[in-house]
DNA sequence: TACGTTCAGTGATGTCGATCACACAAGGGC
DNA sequence: GCCCTTGTGTGATCGACATCACTGAACGTA
């Protein structure tokens, strides 16, 4: 058997599929771990329930990430509930054959650590980003990693509009704020002619100038 | 040679030591990577400069504890500099010689991969943490993670009251407030009798009050 | 087509933190 | 002891977001 070359591959070589419905969890915060997940199509949303009820969305998962790693590796209970954003299939193996697929595989942990690195960078980034007030530094920080991220998804046309499918509460969500706050912030990006706004999605039609608005 | 059960412990086994006096630098932002280091005594702060010109506490490293794994994983620049934030010793490890450890012994890097998770982990929360916009809520969280952390370092008295060494101007630029903010929520702390504030330390007498306190 | 649900946009008001501005305490060096 | 630096504690003002309260648009479905 070939080795993968990422973690991705790895999964949905050896793991077998679920198809879902936008929605449906695939586990829950404080789960014993059981397994590790890799997207196939469609979008997974990590997101934890704080105490005073409202959600903090950690990530939407796109095909070809993993997600539910971190469990499988330490065993300790999900930190992090998972549900499909759209409709979805991804692929689920045991993590028991995950840590024998490593064991036996010393290459395979290499990729693994270099795959956590990006998040840990990630996750720092985001913390940068999360530590000025403004509703619109974080908004626009947040649709900065977005686009890029679409746009390594393959639609790699520069200075062409970047379209992001995403409610704006879910991006109200993500950085911490609420929907209204969010919503204005939109509404100052618009009237500054970098983003059009639509139901559902986001469309940014100059990242430069995005760029420029958030480094306030 | 035996295998080291921690990195920490093959960096100090096989690297060099380094002393240091409160405020010199080990790397900065922006350095191409090079080594990895592990704290011997004293602590090392991991900080980032922002646009605005404040600056943004990654994390305090205690003895026993890696840094500067990130870039020796994955050859990108330092995304944050370290400075000793006491008098402190390090070890220092080349990168090439960190990275051919990995390969000589798999073993090692299924451990790097668990202490990564804690970091994940570790990052998740308090991103939790800052999705609050009370500083009290932030400023008492990591309080909280603290007195874990001094607990677990050897002085495990349950219910006795914990010091927690470190300037309030510290605290406030890790949990990304203003020194004013954070000192008017130690205050609030201070009038519920569940925490005491010293020149360069915190202490924590009452760890369920603040619990308690925190969980609005 | 008509209705209901889900999203987006926006005003009014209260609250909390940033900012500016001091006063005061604790150590270090002379 | 006396500075002088470094930290801590607080007041006043201002701005930005949370909250509450609607309006209206887009889409699905009966």
């Amino acid at each position: 058997m070939s080795v993968p070359t990422t973690m991705a591959e790895l999964i949905v070589d050896r793991g077998r599929l679920i198809e879902l419905r936008a929605g449906d969890p695939l586990f829950f915060e404080g789960d014993r771990s059981d397994a590790v997940f890799a997207v196939v199509s469609g979008r997974v949303r990590i997101v934890v329930t704080l105490l005073s009820g409202a959600e903090l969305l950690l990530g939407l998962k796109l095909p070809g990430e993993v997600f539910g790693e971190l469990s499988a590796l330490d065993g300790r209970p999900r930190a992090a509930g998972a549900y499909a954003y759209d409709e979805a299939v991804v692929s689920r193996l045991p993590a028991g054959e995950f840590l024998d697929a490593l064991e036996d595989a010393p290459a395979l942990a290499l990729t693994l650590l270099r795959e956590l690195t990006v998040l840990l960078r990630r996750s720092n980034v985001r913390l940068q980003a999360r530590n000025s007030n403004r509703t619109t530094v974080r908004a626009g920080n947040l649709l900065l990693e977005l686009v890029d991220i679409v746009r390594r998804h393959g639609h790699i046309e520069t200075d062409a509009p970047v379209v992001i499918p995403i409610r704006q509460s879910d991006l109200a969500d993500w950085i911490g704020a609420t929907r209204e706050a969010t919503a204005r912030a939109l509404g100052e990006f618009r009237k500054q002619g970098c983003v059009q706004t639509g139901r559902g999605k986001i469309t940014v039609l100059d990242v430069d100038a995005l760029e420029t608005a958030v480094m306030i």
